[in-house]
DNA sequence: CTTGACCTTCCCGTGGCTGGAAGCCCTATC
DNA sequence: GATAGGGCTTCCAGCCACGGGAAGGTCAAG
């Protein structure tokens, strides 16, 4: 099939797809017109990749998933140590995020929000009130 | 002051300082040598500028938030309504990341992670257990 | 035979920096 | 006065994971 009908497929925009071959995570064949010629196998491993990104693996992760979703005698262990690798960084992004929430809330339930000047929002950047 | 010891106190990089130069968000003075002269005002808006980014909020949000900064007649909503939906995007986010990471940690908790090759979380990228 | 949808490559831009090269400036030491 | 070092300057390139758009080839339908 072509690019177009891979990409409806897998829900990932052609021009992602062109990306993915020029970096090697994918390699279509091509027909005698140079268009790119999709197997079924090719569009199966990019729905893999399209869930492996969605899930917020990087590239790098993903080629490695790739990797050893090819390798049938991988060892399950490779494959978890990737996975709660990006989980640990997943739970310490949203900790993060959770932290500086905090922060903002505070801020923006401090703030009157009327057509007054004085506002703990600024003088809280400003480090007026640590 | 130079911007040795300005990024000192602020904590920020010296590249940084002149990023934000460059894209306007700074207008430190120049000595006779052509270094940069950082007045404690400079010096103040950097902090400023260092914690509204810690906080996550963009580059454009911050120069909006300078400029209400240094208007005395600002409203406080203005300010408030950046931080609203800053604080906005930023719960969006940590859903986002609570969903992914709840598929994650299934994944991971199936997974054996053994020598043996069968795999729940290459199934499930697979497409295989949905 | 033309239209229009699809495909190709190529290059530039995004955000927010970071690294590195090449070269000027300033102070301290010999 | 020469030199060594540190700090400062500019400029260019790269990061991640694409997206936009131009210029042009290809294919099926009318």
């Amino acid at each position: 099939m072509n690019i177009g009908e891979v990409a409806e497929r897998t829900g990932l925009p052609a021009k992602t797809i062109r990306y993915y071959e020029e970096i090697g995570l994918i390699r279509p064949a091509r027909g005698p017109n140079g268009y790119r010629r999709f197997s079924d196998r090719d569009a199966h491993n990019l729905a893999f990749l399209a869930r492996a990104r969605s899930l917020g693996f990087t590239i790098e992760e993903c080629r490695a998933l790739l990797a050893l979703y090819a390798d049938k005698g991988r060892a399950s262990a490779d494959v978890k140590r990737i996975a709660r690798e990006h989980l640990d960084q997943v739970d310490a992004k949203i900790a993060e995020l959770r932290e500086l929430r905090a922060t903002l809330a505070d801020l923006v339930h401090a703030c009157a929000g009327d057509d007054r000047p004085d506002c703990p929002i600024l003088n809280g950047l400003a480090g007026k009130a640590e």
